[in-house]
DNA sequence: AGCCAGGTGGCTA
DNA sequence: TAGCCACCTGGC
C-alpha cells in the first residue's frame, strides 16, 4: 500500500541504566497499550494518537527512537510516552517487595518496567474493546478501527490513528461491528454518544480525585471498576488506580490467599497492602502471572 | 470442534 | 451485597 516509509537513523533518548530487554519488552507488548509490535527481535513500532515510531533498547540500557521522515516525532513526546520524566527508579523502591516475596520475584523478573503515559481518551476507547477479549485480539480490533474509521497520519500515509470520539459519535454500530467489536459496539456507541453529549467530560477527569474519577468513569457505558482503573492507571497517570482483573485476581487469591475474598474487601486490601503505586506494582505482577502462564 | 478470553450490566434472592 | 448469566467473536 503506497510507498515504502523512509525512516529516519535511530536517535538516542536516554540512558536508562535500569531497563532490562524483558522490562522494556512487557512495557510495550504487555497489555497497557495494543499499538505495538515487535518488527524484529528488541526492535518495536507503535502508534498512538499521531505519532508513529520505532523504538529499541540496547542491552546497555540505551533507548533509541526513529521516525518517519514524512512525519516527525519529537524526542520530547516520546520521552513523555514512555514517562522518562518521573524518577521510576524511586518509585520502584517505595513499593512493598522487601516483605512481599511475589511482588520481590515480579520485579526482579521485569527490572524497568514502567507505566505508559497514553492519551485518555485513545485508553478508554482501547479498554472498552478489551473486555473478554485477549490483546492479539484486542489488537486486531485496533488495526480494523484504525484502518475503516481512523485517519491516515499523512497524505498517502500506509498507517492511520484510531478514530477520535468525534469520529465515533458519528459512526454507525455496523461499523463498529465491521471492526470486530461485537456486542462492545453499542458500547463504544454509548460512550461516543455521551461524550458528546458531555463536552469536556474526559478533561474534567483530571481535576476529580481518583476516587472521583473511577466513579465518574462509570457513568460511560462498558465502564465498569477494572476498565475505569485501567483508563486512569494508563491514561490518566494515576499511579494509585489498581485494576482487578482475572490474571491478578488469581494472583491474589493464590500468592496473597485471598480466596473467597469480595470485591470490596480486595480493593482494601490493595490500597493497604501496596499504597499510592499500586497500579505500579499491579503491572509487575500481571506480567510475571502472564510469563508464568505461557508454559 | 469447542472453549474461553485482562468484564459489564441486568436480574434474582 | 453476592451470585449468576448472556453477550460477539475468533484464536488456540
Amino acid at each position: 500500500m503506497g510507498q515504502p516509509v523512509d525512516w529516519s537513523p535511530w536517535e538516542i533518548l536516554e540512558e536508562v541504566s535500569d531497563f532490562s530487554p524483558e522490562g522494556f519488552r512487557e512495557t510495550l507488548l504487555g497489555g497497557q497499550a495494543f499499538r505495538w509490535l515487535e518488527k524484529e527481535s528488541a526492535v518495536y513500532e507503535g502508534i498512538w494518537e499521531d505519532s508513529w515510531i520505532r523504538l529499541r533498547c540496547k542491552d546497555n540500557g540505551r533507548v533509541e527512537f526513529a521516525f518517519p521522515r514524512a512525519h516527525p516525532v519529537s524526542s520530547a513526546a516520546v520521552k513523555n510516552y514512555l514517562g522518562f520524566h518521573l524518577p521510576w527508579q524511586t518509585l520502584t523502591d517505595q513499593l512493598p517487595f522487601r516483605s512481599d516475596p511475589a511482588l520481590d520475584s515480579a520485579m526482579f523478573a521485569f527490572p524497568g518496567l514502567r507505566i505508559l503515559q497514553q492519551p485518555a481518551g485513545e485508553t478508554l476507547l482501547s479498554f472498552l474493546c478489551s473486555s473478554n477479549k485477549q490483546i492479539v485480539q484486542i489488537r486486531q480490533m485496533h488495526e480494523a478501527l484504525a484502518r475503516e474509521l481512523g485517519t491516515p497520519l499523512w497524505r498517502g500515509a500506509p498507517v492511520s490513528r484510531l478514530p477520535t470520539w468525534p469520529i465515533l459519535a458519528e459512526a454507525s454500530e455496523e461499523d463498529l461491528l465491521r471492526c470486530r467489536l461485537g456486542y462492545r459496539a453499542k458500547l463504544v456507541k454509548g460512550t461516543a454518544t455521551y461524550l458528546t453529549e458531555h463536552p469536556g467530560f474526559l478533561e474534567s477527569i483530571e481535576d476529580f480525585s481518583t476516587e472521583e474519577a473511577r466513579v465518574a468513569l462509570q457513568e460511560l457505558p462498558g465502564v465498569g471498576p477494572k476498565v475505569a482503573d485501567c483508563v486512569l492507571l494508563f491514561g490518566y497517570q494515576r499511579l494509585d488506580a489498581f485494576p482487578i482483573d482475572t490474571w491478578i485476581l488469581k494472583i491474589l487469591e493464590e500468592a496473597y490467599g485471598l480466596f473467597g475474598w469480595s470485591r470490596k474487601q480486595l480493593e482494601q486490601f490493595v490500597q493497604a497492602h501496596f499504597g499510592k503505586l499500586g497500579g505500579l506494582a499491579q503491572q509487575f505482577l500481571f506480567a510475571q502471572a502472564r510469563a508464568g502462564r505461557k508454559r
